[in-house]
DNA sequence: CATGGCCGTGTAATCGATTACCTGTCCCCG
DNA sequence: CGGGGACAGGTAATCGATTACACGGCCATG
């Protein structure tokens, strides 16, 4: 593969010509046409490896997401990749599979490449890696996810309109025993949902028993359907369950079928996250929505400008209620009528 | 951030040194030891944009996919992904979005980031930067979708056993108007599953008319909905449909929905591709699923072969049919009976 | 006791770019 | 007509690693 010095060879000028030519500094007209010319012949591209070994740059971006295979962090990263991508940075995806070790694992390997920015979705809790980023003064911008401890500004939804309005729709249609799958107690996104859904529902004077908010620390279908299982056993089982996450809400769902019972006519189901595929479940699932790719971009300007030397600060962008069949009663929906 | 010089000065020997204890050469004990000291304490991690200069290697691969919202290409993602890691190999994966455009953008970043080797699950047609591809001596292995003039390995999963096993089905259930949802003609894959199913069904006496042959060049939701829309509304409509993509299906599904038809009283519907969301849908859907995370184990290998210089031979796997409810007749399921 | 081989380690070239610094030309103006 | 400034473009240092080659010390062997 050609390099620098066969094109200056060809034009018969210096490298540094060549260099000033292509990162358009001074040249004149006669002898930039003859470099370009050289360029052209000899298919020439500059090796970004040398490049940003000098210029201590990659323009490269590493995001580390909980799991690739739950579709809500899929669009996340897809959002992430696109708005970089079009920002002329390449991204590089590490998945962390909900394992801390793993994700420790990733961040590492992306420090080693020398990434200018990293957007991390946390998996769990404690993590000494990310405590090194910020000591190694790589540009840091939490996502989805805020970690105690961690001095960095964290892009995430504000669930607290959409909860509420959730409250208020579950009171409506008469639901007085709810229930919550959550994330093990410690995971801060996990709690704070918890915290302002439980007081949303204490405004309608629905209380929210300790027994009837159910965890696990598997955060797949798996484990939603353990979740669902010990509710659904309750000597007072719940009528209404909010999963705080769309895989576990789909583990749930299975439970319910596995029982011969039905959504709504049993049971109320909610997800947070709002996936394409819940409006095509039986039945169509009521969700919270959260701004999925207006987060993924917001993660990547706050990052760019830690990168430039600017202060970021944290996000907050509203999530919303999306009201479909599985509370027992949603908007006219062109589907069948059953 | 400490480099290798800084790492010499404090234990005392030269960078050679350094270099060699920690690619495992030659140094004695002593001096190993107080390297490894001096490493720890400065928390040294060496540079890979340097050592990638040097030895011409990054030690990462790309995965160039058309859609990454598409569930099957992100589980496969996520198989290439994994094994690529425990190989010791990073990735960077590029979304092509069904854009040739895009596909070859990406291709020519990763090219210029010197990647050791490329995957590629083709958008559309003619990319000639595929071709710069192989031009450029950089290993190169096709995934999922073949490219024609392109000498490279191909991965890719077999459907001739699943569709042979899905025409019986369909004829075992009585339905004698099949139709297919596919993508444009010209595209490999497609018109490889459309007469491998064609063939299939005329060991049944099945007939499948150019009529009951749909294609959209959208490949999402949005195009195979409008293709059910217009097999729908033939003078003589289809009883059974195959859509080659699983985003196609779902908007297939979505368009009987919109008629107030019913799937599978009105219309059977089958997907290639086999998504865990398909178990859920309404009702769940039978699929032709592909071994996706051993298509994307293959692939990795085939790629490492052909880094280290070993000729590959092209993969295939079969794909199995997966029988659910969408047909008329399904597996006794844990589900609701109605 | 001299010589040769081996082994551990240092010196310096190298990968391919960017860029500080210097040189040489040309032009303008006093 | 000479001096200085502007500007194009060349020379060489630099980024941080790997590695060919050289060197010196030690042991073994003739």
């Amino acid at each position: 593969m050609a390099n620098i010095k066969d094109v200056a060879e060809r034009a018969g000028v210096s490298v540094a010509t060549v260099s000033r030519v292509l990162n358009g500094r001074s040249p004149v007209a006669e002898t930039r046409e003859r470099v370009l010319a050289a360029v052209h012949e000899l298919g020439y591209r500059p090796n970004v490896v040398a490049r940003s070994l000098r210029t201590a740059r990659t323009r490269t971006l590493g995001l580390v997401i909980s799991d690739l295979r739950n579709p809500f962090f899929t669009e996340l990263a897809d959002a992430v990749e696109q708005e970089a991508r079009r920002l002329g940075y390449s991204l590089i995806i590490g998945n962390a599979g909900e394992s801390p070790q793993q994700q420790d694992d990733y961040i590492r390997t992306l420090l080693d490449r020398r990434i200018d920015g990293l957007m991390v979705s946390s998996a769990g809790t404690g993590s000494e890696m990310l405590g090194e980023v910020v000591a190694s003064d790589t540009p840091l911008v939490l996502l989805d996810r805020t970690v105690p401890g961690i001095a960095a500004p964290c892009v995430r939804a504000a669930g607290g309109a959409a909860l509420t309005d959730l409250a208020a729709h579950l009171a409506a249609l008469g639901r007085h025993r709810p229930a919550v799958i959550v994330a093990p107690a410690g995971t801060p996104i996990g709690d704070e949902r918890l915290e302002l859904f439980a007081t949303a529902l204490a405004t309608h004077g629905i209380a929210l028993p300790a027994e009837r908010i159910g965890s696990s620390p598997d955060l797949g279908p798996g484990g939603g359907r353990r979740v669902m299982r010990e509710l659904l056993d309750l000597p007072e089982p719940p009528d209404a369950v909010l999963a705080t996450d769309n895989l576990m809400a789909l583990g749930a769902l299975d439970e319910v079928r596995a029982r011969g019972l039905r959504v709504p006519d049993d049971v109320a189901l909610v997800a947070f996250d709002d996936v394409p595929w819940f409006a095509h479940t039986d039945p169509p699932l009521t969700a919270i929505a959260q701004p999925t790719r207006d987060l993924g971009r917001a993660a990547v300007h706050a990052l760019l400008e830690r990168i430039e030397g600017r202060p970021a600060d944290s996000v907050l962008l509203p999530a919303r209620l999306v009201v479909r069949r599985s509370c027992g009663e949603g908007p006219t929906h062109p589907g069948p009528s059953h």
